[in-house]
DNA sequence: TTGTAAGCGTTATCAA
DNA sequence: TTGATAACGCTTACAA
């Protein structure tokens, strides 16, 4: 490996001048600004970002946390990410947490002993006491950590709202929810929203909420059950999209043609909502500016400019495909 | 942040014994030993990676090259990568080159310059005169780079027989291929393993074989012109799954019904070719098993372990749904 | 069994 | 305008 030590050697001057001309610091005479970038040019010298690590304290390096990577609506959070981060010359360590807060609090050592500049994260089970004491920036993601930690999210609430209103607006008396994991912030508001919407209208019944994994099988046998016990459930919002689809297969086996006896509404708007069929009746997110916003947020705590709000809640907005159109 | 340097002075020795009992390396007494375990414990000291990895010159990185991560196929195979390495202490850096060769170089120098241990790259383009000076190794994942660079990639071209021959035996007798990129060798292949199996039998014919990109998209749109121009279309094969997707869309347009007049067979196996309607026949590749594969032959070269094999080819399975079956 | 000190490849301070 | 040199926090000869 080639260093500035070599460098420095070919062009005649000393390793000070050769990081002055790399980092456009200080003062350096033209000619031998030429002399020593032609050098660095020949010997194809590339800095060591580790060693610069090590002197500035900072990697350019951010750390993303996910619960699972493989979950669709992250790979896209993801992306959003690194798109951003990418363009001013950071890289991202991903990491999946299976969202367990012992694997959380791993991560985040090592990316504290890896000197990230920040950190973006999507948990539900941190709290400030677990990462208040690391000195880098940290951002939650997707699901509020608690006050004090700056976050992106959506309005979760709004979004069951009008997904519960959509399903009575279009006949629904019966209208179900398989919620997602209790534990889960936004699973909270969203059956939040949904119960004000049906006890709004007199349509609460408890018996028609159901709590299930954000997961198509979980979701799948939840809906069975529930529409065993309950067949006259005419309209279920699921807890996100993936449940949905879950609901959707409950549906056929069961033989209710969706949407004419039974229609569904999901959430989130991941991109493959559009392929299955019947299309899927969604509250959609903009996850992708989502992802965005947050890393532009945290580079924006790394470079110490000054942040315009520490909570943005983005706008969600109801998608009304065939699940729900008859 | 609190340094060797603190934790020595805590427990009354030198940085070279702190550094001996975090190491486990060379003799250090029982006493001291524990003196300074206790100091670490006391003062929550965290060795600096960065520091030791300056030094050994080996950061308990790797880079994931993937030329999309929001592309299903690719968040299985990250999964896999970081499951493996993490159980190594390694941490992965998630890289998205869009299948330019301009950015997987960028992305290869930032790598290097952030001293990573080794990279699993996803590419069609690069050569070995792109990468051979890079001083890790390197492993092609899904797609043979050449055969200098070792890799794991799956039997493209038994897989797309199989399918192929799978539509023969469904009773089709104008079998079409929606065949990927051609720049791509993975898709080559598949149009290969297309085009004899339907020569084997005398079906073939030059104008059923449309390209298109790996997108539900474009494949909709070849699927649209191709059974537009040629109405007896009874059977097609799509380069990947998203692709089959969107000659369903098409094939609905138009009022087919898949699959009793027209049957599609996709390629990949990815987790949400089950969520489509009709659940979708495939070929279906190991993907978390490929990426867990490569993954490990990686940490095994920078390991300096033997490696069993540098080429790992793994088999595909016909998973046959309803989209072939009448 | 332990400590001293050199070195990993940079950056930044201070003289020259 | 340039060059020595001391950091950054760690590891490892080598000496003690």
């Amino acid at each position: 490996m080639v260093t500035m030590r070599d460098v420095a050697k070919r062009a005649g001057v000393s390793v000070a001048t050769v990081s002055r001309v790399l980092n456009d610091s200080g003062y350096v005479n033209e000619d031998t600004r030429k002399t020593v970038l032609a050098a660095i040019e020949e010997m194809k010298f590339k800095p060591n970002s580790v060693a610069r690590s090590l002197f500035k304290k900072q990697s350019k390096t951010i750390g993303l946390i996910v619960p699972d990577i493989n979950n669709p609506f992250f790979p896209q959070l993801a992306r959003a990410v690194e798109d951003v981060t990418s363009e001013s010359d950071f890289t991202v360590f991903l990491c999946n947490s299976d969202g367990k807060i012992d694997k959380e609090i791993r991560y985040f050592d090592m990316l504290q002993q890896k000197y990230v500049d920040g950190v973006l994260v999507v948990s539900n089970t941190l709290k400030p006491e677990h990462i208040s004491h690391y000195n880098f920036p940290i951002i939650a993601l997707d699901r509020p950590l608690d006050s004090t930690i700056p976050y992106v999210t959506c309005n979760n609430y709004e979004g069951a709202r009008k997904a519960t209103q959509h399903l009575i607006e279009c006949g629904c008396v019966r209208v179900a929810h398989i919620s997602g994991p209790e534990n889960i912030a936004n699973a909270k508001d969203r059956l939040k929203g949904y119960e004000d919407a049906v006890s709004e209208v007199g349509l609460y019944d408890e018996n028609l909420i159901f709590p299930a994994e954000y997961q198509i099988e979980s979701a799948k046998q939840a809906a069975f059950k529930l529409l065993t016990k309950y067949p006259d459930i005419d309209g279920v919002f699921a807890g996100n999209d993936v449940m949905a689809i879950g609901v959707i297969k409950a549906a056929e086996l069961l033989g209710y043609k969706v949407p004419e006896q039974l229609k569904v509404v999901g959430f989130d708007g991941i991109e493959f909502g559009e392929i299955i069929s019947p299309e899927l009746t969604t509250v959609s997110q903009p996850i992708y500016q989502m992802g965005s916003t947050a890393a532009s947020m945290l580079l924006d705590l790394i470079e110490g400019r000054p942040i315009h709000q520490k909570e943005t809640t983005f706008q969600v907005e109801l998608l009304v495909k065939r699940s729900t159109q008859t």
